[in-house]
DNA sequence: ACGAGAACCTGTTTGC
DNA sequence: TGCAAACAGGTTCTCG
């Protein structure tokens, strides 16, 4: 589920309901997630007031007035839920941590994979945090253009899926998006990253950014403060336009099985990606 | 130093 | 129908 889109959504979702609150109590129901949660997790959000919610590349950046920024980051399969009223819903399973808010309201961090992860970073030593030094720009980083991107392509032999991929090219972009946006610029997941210069790379920038663009907006759409009734945040519809459709004409020329078009399916580095190999070069 | 692959987990879908 | 294998949107470690 969560590539930058969700990511982004959910920020989006949890901002009305935690900004300007007073972290009540947190409970942590399992500890071992991608790392240990920290042992002082309650002891040092209990009583702080939160300021902000951010997203950098697909983390969450809980913001405080006093005391540290709470990191979340929701792996494979992480989603929060916000309960007006927690009492009258027992937690889930998987429900890892149960953050209660001085309005009575409750989020809910549920992760059954336990890829994602919680941690606590000073504000000013955020950058400098393992967790962040080496991420690259996020694509909608005003100071990001084509000719930038191409910089930080060059030279590099693996292909440019891979490259897509790798938070220290950019970050952010997962496999789904990765797929859509080089299907929107026309180039094939194959291609050796460090020749996509110029203006394959500008058009490569655009994709990208249309098509987060575009899922952000699908998120924001489709629920109403971005919450279902459930209490779940970040869900939305997809409108892929390669990804999981192998064998489907390609939307993009309408070629279809027989000749050597249509979209096909083909694994890199262990995962699936999507294209059509007559309109991606 | 780089790139490919495995590993980390659990749940769902697919195939025999 | 039932069971096993394959697969899933991320990151990080190891190995060549």
């Amino acid at each position: 589920m969560p590539e930058l889109p969700e990511v982004e959504t959910v920020c989006r979702g949890l901002s009305p309901h935690l900004v300007g609150q007073v972290i009540a109590r947190v409970t942590a129901r399992r500890r071992d997630l991608r790392r240990p949660l920290p042992r002082d997790l309650a002891k040092r959000l209990e009583g702080a007031r939160v300021t902000g919610v951010e997203r950098r590349a697909k983390y969450i950046l809980v913001r405080l007035e006093a005391g540290p920024v709470l990191v979340i980051h929701l792996g494979m399969s992480g989603r929060m839920t916000v309960l007006a009223r927690p009492d009258a819903v027992p937690p889930a399973a998987h429900d890892h941590v149960l953050i209660r808010l001085g309005t009575g309201a409750e989020i809910r961090f549920n992760d059954a994979r336990r890829f994602g992860l919680m941690a606590l970073v000073a504000a000013d030593a955020l950058d400098s945090d393992p967790l962040f030094r080496a991420l690259g720009p996020d694509p909608f980083d005003p100071a990001l253009d084509g000719a930038a991107l191409a910089a930080r392509l060059r030279g590099k032999s693996c292909t440019i899926k891979a490259a897509l991929l790798d938070q220290r090219v950019i970050a952010g972009i997962g496999n789904i998006y990765a797929s859509e946006a080089l299907f929107g610029a026309g180039l094939s997941p194959s291609r050796k990253a460090g020749t996509v210069t110029g203006a394959r790379a500008e058009k490569l920038l655009a994709a990208v950014r249309a098509v987060l663009e575009r899922a952000i907006a699908a998120g924001g759409s489709s629920l109403r403060d971005y919450v279902q009734a459930s209490g779940e945040l970040g869900y939305f519809q997809h409108q892929w336009a390669v990804y999981d459709k192998e064998g489907q004409p390609c939307p993009g020329c309408d070629c279809d099985w027989g000749r050597n078009g249509g979209v096909r399916r083909l694994v890199q580095q262990g995962r699936s990606t999507f294209y059509c190999p007559r309109r991606q070069r």
